[in-house]
DNA sequence: ATAGGGTTAG
């Protein structure tokens, strides 16, 4: 038996079954064994398979010659000790062969795995791993696995842990992820369960990190929970904002069973909202319901939270969802407080929040710590700091602890209100009730300061945190705020709401908290710099000092000190740097640029850095156009007037509301410069109430701009039907400036000026507009000196004919409305002609007017 | 497995 195992142990299986082996290969050295076929591994393979074959062959004659059964158990110890051996030496090949004849000779894999001595088994397989030999192993495992061994019993815990080492070896240098990915389906087939040797996470990251959705799909497949799985990886996409391969990962979890998988739905919707896609959402949504498959409530709750900031979609969704029947839980509340939030809504907001509080009495909802501090932020925001402290006392009836975000919303719901005393107040109740403060909260606390303009204050509140730590009172506090608080309660009106005591005897916590400033932290303060830029760059050097860097906020307040000090250039010239320094300007930088620039009269340098950030694709949004046009009082040439009209246009492109408000007085104030040289009687150019215009205003400032459009002098008429009174009048001296303005630089008035005053031309002639062809006469006539022709025509006359014109004066204009006005309530209105009732300036009353003393273009 | 927060321009 000894010869037996010694043949079999030695390398020289090459021998033929019956040749003696030689001495030197009786005592197995595996290192020298091993060490020369390892060099090459083609040969080893290729010689391992054919000595495979010729001991399979002995063993197998060997096993059949001993037939009584207990011999034959004997003998399969024998070669499950030898094959141990072999294996603890790193020869796999042998061990393969020694199972292939035990499993020819009829007994079962399970029974001779048992004999295995599993420590030599597995200290062999750890050898090989930690030389790096995997495929080699894995190899020899699927042979094994083919003949029916369970191969996972080989390994013992040692074993695993080396393979699982490998594994991560091969992960960190893998290039391609289908790489590890195959390699965990190879090590599955094997009976591994994947994410033992590999945290799942890992992989996935590393699938998303190389953008490879087809690698993480299959991945995924390699588990049972595989939807499950396939969900994260579409998270995992979102967040890297890579919404294409979050799509591919989709399609293929969309559909389990036949039925829609509303979890994969909702994921997808998240992941939408994560790259910033929403009307991605919407889409994915209507394709569900093509389904004809009902939503679930996080469907429906996911959907409206990606389309928070779109609050008539939101409460759409909410409304959609109570038809199908589902209900809405807390978390569809909070989600539509959000909305409100965003949409700074405080009516509906304050709406809902009842409704919740209604739900709750009956035992239907729990508010939750969202809901309170959602709604305290919403209050916040709106400078409504008082009802914040009543939801605040809400919330403590209902037994909700505020966190750290509920006291951060609180705090700033003061500073908001510029309320500094009660910030602080705030911050020290938040500490009594032993909640910490992060940095976060401490700037809040250091912006209550700067927006009540307690700038000192701000800085010595951080000069302490900074030396002594966050202390619940703080040198600053115990020494300053007993006299303050007497003055400000009164001021802040929170002395009916003081219920805690703020002075002294509290029991604060002894333990004081860290401060670590951030790059906020050093903004905030430069802010409070006011117009001292030496002190604001001092802060940006301390900031560089902490290890922190400055941010483009930290640039853009730097620049809007030198604006706020006058110095343009030094503005413009943080704007340059910025680029250089590889910090990207955003709009809210050009913005600021622009500020600097407007104020102080650079109108020129202003449009061009307008069209310098459209260049680096930064679009300008609502703040940047108002900064543009609150410097309408520099718009003086019809130029500028243009330009200013083509902001808006693109304003209203952009889908930015117009908030015409200075343009519309920009265009008023240019216009009144065609009379303000005649104007003996001021009062009666302001007989006009501005509050009583109702009409779009968008259709007066495109009036304005059709009149206005270069090369447009030559078609003189002027439509103002569906104009207020106001606007009316606006858009005639436009066109008269223009007129003007044209005459200066030499073009003469080639025609007649035609005004469109009224249409009438259905049931409902507006009485409001019937003043018009009086007050425009009179502008013309009393203001301007014009001769003015009243004529009323029917539409579908030649306009361009006088044959049919009835020259009527303005006094006649009331019985020209009377005659028309008669036949309406007896006609069908859609099939009676419109009558247009229209005034004509005479060329030659324009010329004598731009030929007046003192008519001239006023800059 | 959902949801909430601070800094800048107006």
């Amino acid at each position: 038996m000894r010869d037996a195992i010694a043949i079999l142990a030695s390398s020289s299986i090459t021998l033929p079954p019956n040749s003696t082996p030689s001495p030197a290969t009786t005592t197995p050295s595996n290192q020298q064994s091993l060490s020369p076929a390892s060099k090459s591994k083609s040969k080893k393979f290729s010689g391992r398979k054919q000595s495979l074959k010729s001991t399979a062959a002995l063993l197998h004659s060997t096993v059949r010659w001993n037939t009584s059964p207990s011999r034959q158990v004997h003998r399969l110890k024998d070669y499950a000790e030898l094959a141990s051996d072999l294996a603890e030496d790193g020869r796999f090949s042998d061990l393969l062969m020694i199972a292939e004849s035990v499993v020819v000779s009829g007994a079962k894999p399970s029974q001779f795995l048992a004999m295995l001595n599993l420590k030599s088994v597995s200290a062999g397989i750890s050898r090989m791993l930690e030389d790096g030999k995997l495929e080699r192993l894995i190899e020899v495992l699927s042979g094994l696995l083919k003949l029916g061994f369970p191969v996972v019993k080989l390994f013992d815990g040692v074993a695993f842990e080396s393979l699982r080492q490998e594994c991560l070896r091969r992960f960190q240098n893998c290039v391609q992820p289908e790489e590890i990915v195959s390699l965990m389906e190879t090590l599955q087939g094997l009976g591994f369960s994947p994410n033992q040797l590999l945290a799942s996470s890992q992989v996935i990251k590393l699938c998303v990190k190389r953008r490879s959705p087809g690698a993480a799909i299959r991945y995924a497949q390699l588990f049972p929970q595989m939807e499950t799985l396939l969900c994260t990886v579409m998270i995992e996409f979102g967040k890297k904002r890579d919404l294409v391969s979050a799509l591919n990962v989709f399609e293929v979890s969309k559909r389990s069973q036949g039925s829609p998988n509303t979890y994969a739905y909702r994921t997808i919707i998240d992941v939408c909202g994560l790259c910033g896609d929403s009307m991605k959402s919407r889409s994915i949504y209507e394709e569900l319901l093509s389904c004809k498959f009902t939503p679930n409530i996080y469907v429906f709750n996911s959907l409206m939270n990606v389309n928070a900031n779109d609050l008539s979609f939101t409460l759409r969704i909410y409304k959609q969802m109570q038809r199908f029947g589902v209900t809405a839980d807390l978390a569809s509340y909070n989600i539509l407080l959000k909305s409100c939030c965003l949409a700074a809504k405080v009516e509906l907001a304050l709406d809902i929040y009842r409704q919740t509080k209604y739900l709750e009495s009956t035992g239907d909802l729990k508010l939750d710590v969202f809901t309170y501090s959602t709604m305290i932020k919403v209050l916040a925001d709106a400078r409504m700091w008082k009802m914040a402290l009543e939801i605040k006392e809400d919330m403590l009836s209902a037994g909700v602890t505020p966190n750290a975000i509920t006291w951060l919303s609180l705090i700033s719901a003061c500073a908001n209100a510029g309320l500094a005393e009660q910030s602080i107040r705030l911050f020290e109740e938040m500490l009594q009730a032993g909640c910490e403060p992060n940095s976060q909260c401490c700037n809040i606390l250091l912006h209550a300061c700067v927006e009540a303009r307690q700038y000192d204050r701000a800085f010595r509140l951080f000069r302490s945190w900074k030396e002594n730590g966050i202390q619940p009172v703080s040198t600053d506090f115990k020494l300053k705020t007993h006299n303050i608080i007497s003055a400000d309660c009164s001021r802040d009106g929170f002395s009916a709401l003081s219920d805690s005591p703020v002075t002294s005897e509290v029991q604060y916590h002894t333990k004081r908290l860290s401060f670590a400033p951030t790059t906020a932290t050093y903004n905030i303060l430069m802010k409070a710099c006011g117009t001292n830029y030496r002190r604001a760059k001092a802060l940006m050097d301390e900031m560089k000092t902490e290890g922190l860097s400055p941010n483009r906020i930290s640039w853009s307040i730097l620049m809007d000190i030198y604006g706020g000090l006058g110095n343009v250039k030094g503005a413009l010239q943080i704007l340059r740097s910025m680029h250089q320094a590889g910090i990207q300007p955003d709009v809210v930088t050009y913005t600021t640029a622009i500020k600097a620039c407007v104020e102080h009269k650079h109108l020129e340098v202003a449009f061009s850095l307008l069209s310098e950030m459209r260049r680096y694709q930064i679009k300008p949004n609502m703040v940047t156009y108002d900064t543009l046009l609150r410097a309408r009082s520099q718009y003086g040439s019809l130029h500028q007037v243009q330009q200013c009209l083509a902001i808006y246009r693109d304003m209203r492109k952009a889908g930015y509301k117009p908030n015409d408000y200075y343009l519309k007085h920009l265009i008023e104030e240019w216009c009144e410069g065609v009379i303000q040289n005649r104007t003996q009687n001021k009062g009666q150019f302001t007989p006009i109430d501005d509050t009583a215009d109702s009409g779009p205003q968008s259709l007066l400032l495109d009036k304005v701009a059709e009149h206005l459009k270069v090369g447009n002098v030559e078609s003189l008429s002027i439509d103002l039907r569906g104009l207020s009174r106001i606007e009316a009048r606006i858009v005639v001296l436009a066109v008269l400036r223009m007129i003007k303005e044209k005459y200066s630089t030499g073009n003469m008035v080639e025609d007649d000026l035609w005004i469109i005053t009224e249409g009438i031309s259905g049931a409902g002639t507006s009485k409001n507009s019937s003043g018009i062809t009086e007050l425009i006469t009179k502008l013309l006539e009393n203001d301007l000196g014009l001769e003015v022709l009243s004529a009323g025509s029917r539409e579908s006359s030649n306009i361009e004919s006088d044959s049919e014109l009835l020259s009527v004066s303005s006094t006649e204009i009331k019985e020209v409305l009377k005659q028309s006005d008669l036949p309406l309530k007896l006609d069908s209105p859609s099939r009676r002609p419109a009558v247009l009732l229209r005034l004509k300036v005479t060329k030659a009353s324009l010329h004598s007017w731009l030929q007046r003393k003192g008519v001239s273009v006023s800059e």
